[in-house]
RNA sequence: GGGGGCGUAGUUCAGUCGGUUAGAACGCCGGCCUGUCACGCCGGAGGCCGCGGGUUCGAGUCCCGUCGCUCCCGCCA
């Protein structure tokens, strides 16, 4: 006895003639009354079945009844099709399974949803994940992960990394996203934390004298989730001791080149480029600029400082700036457009966007050309390198709102004309980040990056007299304008992150008690150490071509961090809160459609 | 926490200016069908129009609230 031969996919012209057992699920039944056809289904692809009631009349009685999604059991003999009847559009569509006898192991109810049916609602399609998991394409995107996670693996460990692994219940930490907390039931009133990333012991195997770590790490965040983000996700973490910084950007970007050869077949040149912070910022108005199109930023601040349009001229003598943007074939935008483009700038904090339309005569039409000299449009025009028919795009406030508000127009832009090649790959690396930056709300200087990254060496100096002009060694890796990674050099002496745990207001005790058991190993000999730790989800979503996150995580959550499948989170019995020290909570609130 | 979009059959959707008994496709159920591969043909069942309130002679349609889904902002070292 043997459920199959062959998987489904897997039969061909060489089984001809063969007595075979074939199992799957049924993808399709098309009953011809007296003959049936059965799409026999599994991971390896689809093989049809023929039911033919001259040669196996029993067979005919199962194959009459079976729904869609149900679990059969053939046994038969592979065949020829006739040329006639051979199905190009299936791998093996040359032959089928002429059945002799026909078992059906496991019925299928009516689906809740077709399983080809385009856009059902993504909670009702998670609710029921074991059957939404059949489809192609959920297959193909979990057979991506799986290959990414064995490429790493074979990459890292013919590197000398070590996998190792960290502790899932940890330290609740201040700064950064909110932890995840787990009651301690043999210690009431403390917590254990869930890890946002397994950062300190990392550096802990580090100073342990591992040399090269990297972990698939699941990491926690209690945050509001986006197309883009959930409550857990997975990275690759890794760390390497005695490194340079250009050697674990080498190392990120071997990696990549390995992964994109080996999935795609795609061939990224190498070097990757490597931009700063400050670069970024000043050219394309992001810190993770999307680099398959230009829509480069220019400052136009000299130009307009005595400029007639007294927006333009007052933002300068405030200390403000004037910039711009050039966006191709953009001069063909309506009033309407452009109204709409106005009230985009608003929402990212601008007052407005002024704009000169570039038409294809070389006239330019803009509702601020009257206040504008000639040799002003014509340095605008020069200074964002626009043609005719092109409009440029204008912003003048203080400096972090025009490139907060331009950062925000480029991507927007280049969606709405279409100007990034979907074949396209901009792989970037951002570096000499700002080691802090400083928070309004809590009036004091935070950590850019966290709290345990090496200043750059010549500014070390600057780090009490002038925090904000103190650059890092962090990076990220870009593809595509999406944050892929993100890492740093580490502090390996102890004065050092004193200095810093100071810088970002923590007291000696505070210090102490948060991050004892760091400052407790850094001082007995921490090597130079370094990692990164590119985000899995994100990859396979390059990689599979997806805009959503739970495309490629087999059982996500949606909104508000519910599982629709598991209905978790779910109350929590009150002897649980008892056992926990913790009071019984009143009943939740009503649940679905408000019954 | 804030803003936008969407909630109509199992699923995806249509539903005119507020007006008769709320439609289509797929799925489901029954019947017919021996070469289909999105099989075909005939018939049928299936709706608290998310929920609650309001305006109106009359509400799927307009208003308010609420719940759910979704995208974005805040947030995410």
């Amino acid at each position: 006895m043997t459920y199959r031969t062959e998987h489904c996919g897997a039969y061909g012209p060489e089984h001809i003639g063969m007595e075979v057992d074939a199992s799957g699920w049924t993808a399709r039944r098309r009953d011809h009354g007296g003959l049936v056809f059965i799409d026999l289904r599994d991971r390896s692809g689809i093989v049809q079945l023929v039911v033919d009631p001259d040669h196996a009349p029993a067979a005919l009685a199962v194959a009459q009844s079976v729904r869609v999604e149900s679990v059969l059991h053939a046994r038969g003999t592979v065949v020829a099709r006739s040329p006639e009847t051979v199905n190009p559009n299936l791998p093996t569509g040359g032959v089928e399974i002429l059945v002799d006898s026909l078992e059906e192991l496991a019925p299928s109810e009516p689906l809740p949803f077709q399983l080809d049916d385009e856009g059902v609602d993504e909670s009702l399609r998670i609710r029921h994940r074991a059957l939404d998991l059949r489809r192609d394409e959920l297959q193909r995107t979990q057979y991506v992960r799986t290959m990414t996670t064995r490429l790493i693996r074979r990459h890292l460990e013919d590197r000398g990394f070590w996998e190792l692994e960290t502790p899932i219940l940890t330290k609740s930490t201040p700064e950064g996203a909110r932890d995840f907390i787990v009651p301690a039931r043999l210690h009431p009133g403390s917590v254990y934390a869930l890890p946002q990333s397994p950062q300190l012991f990392k550096q802990l195997y580090m100073m342990g004298g591992f040399e090269r770590y990297y972990q698939i790490a699941r990491c926690f965040r209690d945050e509001a989730q986006r197309a883009d983000r959930q409550l857990e996700f997975t990275q690759l973490d890794l760390e390497m001791s005695f490194v340079t910084r250009d050697e674990v950007l080498d190392l990120t970007e071997g990696l990549y080149c390995a992964l994109w050869q080996e999935i795609l077949g795609v061939e990224l040149p190498r070097p990757f480029p490597r931009m700063s912070h400050a670069e970024a910022m000043r050219r394309f108005g992001s810190d993770k600029p999307d680099l398959r199109y230009g829509l480069e930023i220019a400052d136009v601040s000299e130009l307009v400082a005595e400029s007639g349009f007294s927006v333009f001229a007052g933002a300068v003598s405030g200390g403000g700036v004037v910039r711009a943007l050039a966006c191709p074939g953009a001069a063909s935008l309506s009033r309407k457009d452009l109204d709409e483009l106005a009230e985009f700038a608003k929402e990212w904090g601008g007052k407005g966007l002024a704009y000169l339309l570039l038409d294809p005569s070389g006239e330019v039409r803009s509702p601020i050309a009257k206040f504008l000299g000639e040799d002003e449009i014509a340095g605008i025009i020069a200074a964002t390198g626009a043609s005719p028919g092109d409009a440029v795009f204008l912003a003048a406030d203080a400096e972090p709102v025009v490139v907060r508000v331009l950062g925000a127009l480029r991507p927007h832009l280049a969606a709405r004309f279409e100007l990034a090649d979907p074949d396209a790959w901009a792989m970037l690396f951002v570096v000499d980040f700002p080691l802090f930056g400083w928070d309004e709300d809590e009036q004091r200087w935070v950590a850019e990056h966290h709290m345990f990254t090496a200043p750059r060496a010549e500014d070390e100096d600057r780090i009490e007299t002038d925090p904000g002009s103190v650059l890092s060694e962090a990076y990220d890796f870009v593809v595509n304008g999406s944050e892929i990674a993100s890492g740093s050099l580490r502090i390996n002496r102890p004065e050092l992150q004193e200095r810093v745990f100071r810088t970002v207001g923590f007291s000696a005790e505070e210090a102490e008690d948060r991050f004892g058991f760091l400052l407790r190993a850094l001082r007995y000999g921490a090597p130079p150490h370094g990692g990164i730790a590119p985000g899995i989800d994100r990859t396979v979503m390059l990689l599979v071509g997806t805009e959503s996150i739970r495309d490629v995580i087999a059982f996500p959550k949606i909104a508000g961090g519910f599982d629709p499948l598991t209905d978790a989170p779910s109350p929590a019995a009150p002897e649980q809160w008892r056992d926990l020290g913790l009071p019984v909570p009143p009943a939740p609130k009503a649940g679905k459609d408000g019954a």
